[in-house]
DNA sequence: GACGAATCTGAATCCCGTC
DNA sequence: GGACGGGATTCAGATTCGT
């Protein structure tokens, strides 16, 4: 198989507390290491495992300079079944670490990410996007023989099929001008001042990778104070990544140069900002309010006509939140969302914005307008509450909006 | 497994000719019909299997209206390993077929492109690039769950890690605007006039792929004349994109419907413009000069020095059609390009472009100025010659001015 | 017929909290 | 864990409809 070290099976497994161990980076082989942290304690998993180059010989430019590739020991299989038999035993040991709702993101290039999709596959992860890095500045293909690999792969995956997993998609949204983000990804390799380099002023790691793919790949799939783990540490990008977006990370390395490295850099690496700017979405969930509460507040009287965009159905409002469309035996009595399904003709329905109140002078608003006023005035009341009891050196913040409070540090503003 | 028919171990198999049926739709399942051509009969394949979609239920679009998904039951299979059973039975007897010069594509998306790519590695296959298709216009991600669904994969491959493979490098750096082509290709989905429809105004096939697609992948990696292989026909896009190009295909398709439709819209394809136009890499790679051509054709003197563009090295020319460098002892011989690789250090050399020949104004010129001379020369005399013979039914055409001739049918100019 | 608005569609593994 | 019900969710391009 390869050269690698010998796997831990003889080393004592003393077992690792996540919450002791975060920030921090383990020396070891990463299956060993992964072996003494306890079951589904971790939120999410980047990994950028050897990649299996199989690089023939030196490869040489036409001016007959010499290609610095990948020639390190650990990149050296001997064959396919070593290579997946070393990818099984990581990922099955990272996926049981996972959380029920965490996900896993691998990257890698078309010399290993086929056997990595498949063993995801294989050990029940369920795909949820692969994901296309576009290099802006890729190595040209010097010899002209093949297209110029331009790209490489990210495979992002749920434990398991059925998992509610983080998908920050209004944060990605947002990012990427209002539309949604694509699977394909364009962005710089790594290189300039944040590429690190040795004191010969070689690089220190031959496949760093950009702190942008690192800032995306968090902002994605993870919310604040999440723990992310990288088995695969090398130079700690995502360490830094992390740090920057107010999570938290276990790095796991075997060479002990590249931990001294990661370690050092992390601690130059900036802190994250005011941890209530690097919200889970970045869009809350909004509190909930129940349809009723507009007659009750006012902004409807019972006995009020809602209308569809096109006019083709009405209903009336109740006193008791629900609607009612029809007369006698047609008569017909639901929720703002029952009556707009039976309405649309369509399994569901979001009432809020199918229906509409008249002004009076003839143009139509969705009832979700009343609802954001509503929700505006509660607002309101609730900061001025607030107000009087924001003065501790731990903040309490409900990140998600739905009630579960988070604890953390107060950090300070970079 | 999956609900295809019976495969055709029970038919009668009759060998077929590659020969008498270029050009033909096969109506059958494509393990049956592989299995009745001859060993490397092929010059490529391009296969677009089933992507086991695995859908679980209905999807609507925030309008309520429904997703035509892919429910097509050749889309069925009952776990990974039948899929991958099916993959590799189907991709074995393709291989079997490609000629050893032959390379593979074949198309996918995350959900079977995992399994696809491993096969192909396990039937060592030797993947030449992975190949990103992005679209221009997806389908969005309707629940806001994932990133955008924006691309699919395409494999290249070779039949062999050793293969001498066709790659039309210049042909595809030219439709690239003068840069080499990268991995990541930018097309927009089959939509409008080109997607074929059936008599309800239904798609006629839920998986239709673009002809640009086709283009690309043909001018790539064949060249006129080429055999080419499509054991999932569909609707015949492989066969009008090699009829237009002036390639020669077998496409294999199950559903008899499909058979129909994908040869009557073949037959209504337009046809190859001049096959003179379409050259392999529409730069054919230009006749071969051996050096000691320039000397008997009087732009180069037995005895004459060359130079490197410092001036610090020079051999002097033989008759033999190799150069020397220095005297007695350390006299060395060798061809301008070893003679090249020594002066410079390096383990090549292109001596064409290395040295030079003093004009008596002191400027230096490259050799290659003289074989550029030489091949103009050359490419009159045969233009001459060949305007007295290009009446006959067939060509014989150098397309990779190696010496291997390929012979295919006169087309008529579209 | 021209132009703008409205509608339709595409290889899709597409929800989540509460009781 | 299963059932229930609230309510969140789309982009580009082609085609059809309306004036």
């Amino acid at each position: 198989m390869s050269r690698r070290r010998p796997i831990a099976a003889a080393l004592p497994a003393e077992p690792l507390d996540p919450a002791q161990i975060a920030g921090q980076v383990i020396d070891g082989d990463c299956i060993a290491v992964m072996r003494r942290l306890p079951d589904a304690c971790v939120d999410m998993v980047f990994a950028d495992p050897p990649y299996n180059l199989q690089l023939a010989g030196p490869l040489h430019r036409p001016n007959n300079s010499r290609v610095a590739g990948v020639e390190d020991d650990w990149d050296k299989f001997a064959d396919f079944a070593a290579y997946d038999a070393f990818t099984h035993a990581w990922m099955a040991e990272a996926r049981r670490i996972l959380k029920p709702a965490g996900t896993i993101w691998v990257i890698g290039s078309y010399h290993n990410i086929f056997r990595v999709g498949a063993a995801l596959q294989d050990l029940e992860f369920w795909i949820l996007n692969d994901v296309i890095w576009r290099k802006t500045n890729p190595m040209p293909n010097f010899r002209g023989r093949r297209f110029t690999n331009a790209h490489e792969t990210l495979i992002w995956a749920a434990r398991d099929a059925r998992s509610r997993y983080r998908f920050n998609y209004k944060a990605l949204k947002q990012l990427n001008d209002g539309l949604q983000m694509r699977s394909d990804w364009l962005l710089p390799i790594c290189s300039g001042p944040e590429r690190l380099k040795d004191d010969d002023g070689r690089k220190a790691h031959a496949t760093q990778k950009p702190l942008a793919l690192l800032y995306r790949v968090l902002q994605a799939a993870s919310a604040p104070g999440d723990l992310v783990l990288d088995p695969f540490f090398g130079t700690g990008s995502t360490g830094v990544a992390a740090k920057a977006l107010g999570r938290r990370f276990i790095g796991i390395e075997r060479d002990p140069g590249h931990v001294a490295l990661a370690t050092s850099r992390i601690a130059a690496a900036p802190d994250s900002a005011d941890p209530r700017l690097l919200g889970g979405d970045g869009f809350e969930r909004e509190p909930r309010i129940a349809f009723g509460l507009l007659v009750e507040a006012g902004l409807l009287a019972v006995g009020d006509t809602l209308v569809d965009r096109t006019g083709r159905h009405q209903v009336r409002v109740r006193a008791d939140g629900l609607v009612e469309a029809g007369r006698g035996r047609s008569q017909a009595i639901g929720s703002i969302h029952q009556m707009g399904a039976k309405a649309s003709g369509g399994p569901s329905c979001n009432g809020w914005v199918f229906w509409h109140v008249s002004h009076p002078d003839g143009t139509l608003e969705p009832i979700d307008g009343l609802r954001q006023h509503l929700r505006a005035e509660i607002a309101r009341g609730r900061d001025a509450a607030a107000d009087d009891h924001d003065d501790g050196d731990d903040r309490m913040v409900d990140e998600a909006g739905d009630g579960d409070l988070t604890t953390y540090p107060e950090q300070p503003v970079s």
